[in-house]
DNA sequence: GTATGATTCAAACGAACGTTTAATTGCGCG
DNA sequence: CGCGCAATTAAACGTTCGTTTGAATCATAC
């Protein structure tokens, strides 16, 4: 039986490549944990490359999914309208959190991968799968910015990308900072609220209408 | 001379780390484009991994020493009184942008090496230079504290991650960001502004009294 | 000028990597 | 049974890695 196999490898590779990064995380290290034979990955996967590309598939597919289909919710309540800015984040940022709760330790291991591979620009992992995550960043992005009118075009995307490092750094760095201090401990849903919260005010704070004084020697001058 | 040659080798080291990461950049590429013979590092610096060491603490140093200093003239002027949220928000987030204005173009290269650095939790590198870091982030958790007395300590937490990752992210995504859309070009006073206005609304944000409804679904209860 | 210590150099070391190959296994079907 | 095909296996391929070595080179002080 293949399949067991490959989901075999595919779980052991996500957690590998979560914890110790892509290019440091072995196919001997992957085959030995999961009990299988060091060229199954090269058959089943054809390469290393395409075995990532396939981790990253497998859970980033349905996470988008949900994504626009709770975008498309919004959209179709609001009508004419301008969408609420809240729901519109929350609909972008919770799905990842969800999904991590319904797929269990893994879940979580694939949330700390999707930070890693954020943070690593390296261009050609990302063309693979690239594609499906731009639908969603379009589309998102022009619903933020029917909601957020007094956002122009630079506001906007540069906000975004804050957000999104937001969501990245919650995923990868959330329980290593519980591990630290166990008193800040959340089960997922506050901490997308949490999330929620610092975006949605963040996104919709207002824009400087000029840049007053030198950068980092304000504050003293009144 | 050898501190010539060390200098050289740190300024490759920190553009090829940031451009292709520790793990897949070797001393062999390293040493080629830096013209100088490749056991120069084992000579210089032990290893390739005290050559990380030593790439990140000739850039943080300054940074940190620089941020504790801004925080210290924002304290001293307060008093009694606690501190300003955007002021101690500002004095955390400048720095390093403005340190990479000094440092032309190696310190942009450096703030993409941090991103990638701020993502890889290994663990083992961040432990060597880990304790100038805490320093840092113990004091102004303490003044933003101060500065936002609303909030309790695991809200304080949370937001500081969520900071933290808008930072690490502008840091490392700003110039993808405009290479895609150069109409959203800025300067770097005006991202640290951007920035600065972003988080100081974030961390501010009002926190949500109880969780009404499950996360995700919330919107249209009305 | 020559000795001395620091630096650079070419060369090689053993180990680990991704990938390929060819033989072998397990199994449903004519 | 035996054919055919997918899956697994052990072994080896060539390459690249970080590190080490020992000789050559340089600068400096006597």
């Amino acid at each position: 039986m293949g399949t067991e196999t490959k989901e075999r490898i595919l779980d052991v590779a996500e957690r590998l490549f979560a914890e110790g990064g892509f290019p440091a995380t072995s196919l001997r290290d992957i085959t030995a944990e999961a009990g299988v034979n060091l060229a199954s990955v090269n058959y089943h996967f054809g390469s290393k490359e395409t075995l990532l590309a396939s981790v990253l598939e497998r859970r980033f597919r349905p996470i988008n999914e949900r994504r626009l289909e709770l975008l498309g919710e919004i959209e179709a309540r609001a009508g004419d309208r301008p969408p609420d800015a809240e729901d519109v984040l929350r609909a972008f940022l919770a799905p990842p959190f969800q999904k991590q709760q319904e797929w269990g330790e893994s879940g979580h291991t694939f949330l700390r991968l999707v930070a890693r591979i954020h943070a690593e620009t390296n261009a050609e992992h990302c063309a693979t799968f690239l594609q499906q995550f731009d639908e969603v960043v379009l589309r998102f992005t022009t619903a933020l910015g029917r909601a957020l009118p007094h956002l122009e075009r630079s506001d906007l995307r540069w906000r975004m990308l804050f957000l999104i490092g937001s969501m990245a750094f919650a995923m990868g760095r959330g329980r290593a900072l519980v591990t630290r201090d166990p008193e800040s401990a959340r089960d997922p849903d506050d901490i997308i609220e949490s999330l929620v919260q610092f975006a949605t005010a963040g996104m919709a704070a207002p824009v400087p209408v000029a840049v007053p004084v030198r950068a980092g020697l304000k504050g003293h001058t009144s």
